[in-house]
DNA sequence: ATAATAACGAGA
DNA sequence: CTCGTTATTATC
């Protein structure tokens, strides 16, 4: 027999032992999402173990597949086809595997579509290069700054000892998140085990890179990103694999990282939509370790500053505790915040009204830059609500209240300032008199060229888009950010003007207020203990005064009231249906769905497209994913034309 | 995609 | 009833 090259038909022989092999067989095809079983050639016996990825012959043609399980006989009736090629080494362990075909059936989808997400291209190169020998032990955890939260403590010692503690983490205003994050990693390896982190972006992914490295030393970690070449992210990846580094660092798709043993699982600011996955089946990576923390009984860590309603359900339920800091911690590191509504005036200094900054957060952040430290300017992206002016003049058209910026919130809506909300009916053109407004876009660009007339001599940066601060230094200087893009400044910034408070809020979003305190309480975080936040808003408004208290658990307590009153999400649980017409009304109609299912819609949402959602209670998701998953195999088994896109618990409900 | 197979219809 | 063609369906 040959052991190179094709090896004809008639000198194969299955292997001695174990000569069937279960295989999932890399094709979209929802109604293929189930092992086909192969024989396994006896030049093959070595290389095909669980997990490894082999080239099968699939009704005619060379597909790529993954090996389940090698078995002694068949299930199937018919006769089995010989496996063509093993590919590599194992890419599935036994845990991994599990969690993906978990997540497959929790969100509607196939196997090898989450197999996609979590397992990165082979690179063979960095495949036959030798491996560093694994770290020694980690030393048992040394000092650590837990403290200040109530069963902080014991977390961590849980996490050492391999016990399953999961937490939902409101970590303290200014607090260090990587370095805690980086005690927590310490914790899993001390204890003999791995560990898994997920953050949002590149940005947070090097700092707490840096926090981990300077806890435990080079080499006990790998960051996983997007922005990697395929030799390095496999590279890495093999490393989490092999077992060569214990703890993996990453961006949501680190979330399905093989690490063996797992003794944490932690999320930061787990209320960011970078974490929701945009390909199928659409899986938020909180969620994804929420679901492996159950499969695996690894101690989870759901943090940030803020709390979505999601992660408080998780504590509602009972099933994660909270972590949060005390409220004398709080009020000894947290910022002195204040709404523009109390004090709606606009500065009498005619840069500062200009720049459409009102009194009180002019005087703040003149007195923070006369202390020598940097302001944060927290402005909304470009582009992302435009103001109005006025048509002929283009003075720009301010609330008659509060000279707030006017904007509409829709085609035909009525004006309202985006600072206090009130509706601008009967505005008048200060200069000309005009009564037309036109939308003008103001990004971050303009709002830091006003600025710097409203504050002569002052230094100012700007961080959004492509171009990203990490950092800023301690000294005075208005620092313009968007949201999501605001600097770490050394030692913290003096004051933070909060300006996008009515972009944010008045968005017909589920979602609007949840995530506007999520951004609020990003950059109020970055202040230094006793600093000053000004919000753009008034005080009366919810997120305003959690904001205020420093209350992310209140508030997502509130927000989960207010979910479970519409029957949203996490309360219940939806599917979007969407696709052409006839396809989404098609696999509704075939599936056999729980009787306590609702159909809402159609709606249309797109030229030739239409929405449908499906809702059910909590206790009957799984069996809207099976509904669902069975309804689009039936689809797509009969050759139904037109695919249509199935989404759970979409972020965007609206 | 492709091969096996079921279904069908024309001509003997 | 057979042969050749087309539609269907399973894919190991």
């Amino acid at each position: 027999m040959t052991t190179r090259g094709k090896t004809s038909a008639a000198t194969k022989v299955p292997a001695a032992v174990l000569p069937v092999a279960s295989v999932m067989v890399d094709v979209p095809l929802p109604h293929l999402d189930r092992p086909f079983e192969y024989l396994v050639p006896a030049s093959l016996d070595d290389a095909v173990r669980p997990g490894t990825r082999v080239r099968v012959r699939f009704a005619g043609r060379l597909v790529d597949g993954f090996v389940l399980q090698r078995r002694d006989v068949s299930d199937h009736a018919g006769k089995l086809a010989y496996l063509e090629r093993a590919v590599g080494e194992p890419v599935l362990t036994p845990e991994t595997t599990t969690l993906f075909r978990a997540v497959a059936d929790r969100w509607a989808g196939s196997f090898v579509d989450v197999v996609r997400l979590g397992v990165p291209p082979r690179h063979a190169v960095a495949e036959s290069q030798v491996a560093p020998a694994a770290a020694p032990p980690v030393d048992a955890a040394a000092a650590h700054g837990w403290g200040s939260y109530r069963a902080g403590e014991s977390f961590l010692a849980a996490v050492a000892e391999g016990r399953p503690a999961r937490a939902v983490w409101s970590a303290a205003p200014g607090e260090d998140w990587p370095q805690r994050t980086a005690e927590g990693v310490h914790a899993a390896l001390a204890g003999g085990r791995g560990a898994v982190v997920v953050v949002p972006d590149a940005r947070d992914l090097a700092r707490l890179d840096l926090a981990l490295t300077s806890r435990l030393g080079p080499g006990r970690h790998v960051a996983l990103s997007a922005d990697l070449g395929p030799a390095e992210r496999y590279r890495r990846w093999l490393a989490a694999k092999r077992g060569t580094v214990k703890a993996v660092i990453g961006t949501r798709a680190a979330a399905y990282a093989p690490v063996q043993a797992l003794g944490l699982l932690a999320i930061w600011d787990e209320g960011d939509d970078l974490h929701d996955e945009p390909r199928a089946p659409y899986a938020n990576a909180r969620d994804v370790l929420v679901l492996r923390s159950a499969l695996t009984g690894a101690a989870l860590l759901v943090g940030g500053f803020a709390r979505s309603a999601e992660a408080q359900a998780l504590v509602a339920a009972g099933w994660a505790h909270d972590l949060v800091a005390g409220r004398e911690t709080v009020r000894h590191v947290g910022p002195r915040v204040g709404a523009t509504g109390d004090d709606a005036e606009l500065a009498r200094d005619p840069a500062a009204a200009a720049a459409r900054l009102p009194s009180l957060a002019w005087r703040t952040a003149k007195a923070a830059l006369s202390e020598g430290a940097p302001v944060l300017v927290q402005v909304p992206r470009r582009g992302y609500v435009p103001s109005l002016a006025c048509v002929r003049d283009r003075t720009p058209a301010r609330c008659s209240a509060c000279a707030g910026p006017l904007a509409a919130s829709g085609q035909n809506a009525t004006p309202a300032c985006r600072w206090c909300g009130r509706p601008a009916a009967d505005w008048a053109c200060p200069s000309c008199g005009g009564h037309r407004m036109r939308a003008v876009v103001v990004g971050a660009g303009r709002t830091a060229e006003e600025l710097g007339r409203a504050f002569p001599g002052a230094t100012v940066r700007t961080s959004g888009g492509d171009r990203v601060l990490a950092t800023v230094p301690g000294e005075p200087a208005l620092v313009v950010a968007t949201p999501g893009a605001e600097p770490v400044a050394e030692g913290g910034y003096g004051a933070a003007l909060l300006l996008d408070g009515w972009a944010l809020l008045s968005r017909a979003d589920l979602r609007a207020g949840e995530e506007t305190l999520r951004r609020w309480m990003n950059a109020a975080a970055l202040v230094r203990p006793h600093g000053r936040v000004i919000v753009g808003a008034d005080a009366s408004i919810p997120a305003v005064q959690a904001l205020i208290r420093w209350d992310p658990v209140g508030a997502a307590t509130r927000e989960l009231g207010e979910r479970d009153t519409l029957d949203f999400p996490p309360a219940s649980r939806m599917a979007a249906v969407s696709g052409p017409p006839a396809a989404v009304g098609d696999l509704v109609r075939s599936a056999d769905l729980p009787p306590s299912a609702e159909v809402i819609g159609p709606v249309p949402s797109g030229p030739e497209t239409e929405r449908l959602l499906l809702r059910v209670p909590r206790a009957d998701g799984a069996a809207l994913a099976a509904a669902v998953k069975v309804a689009s195999s039936g689809r797509s088994a009969r050759k139904a034309a037109d695919a249509v896109r199935v989404v759970f618990d979409p972020r965007e409900l609206i």
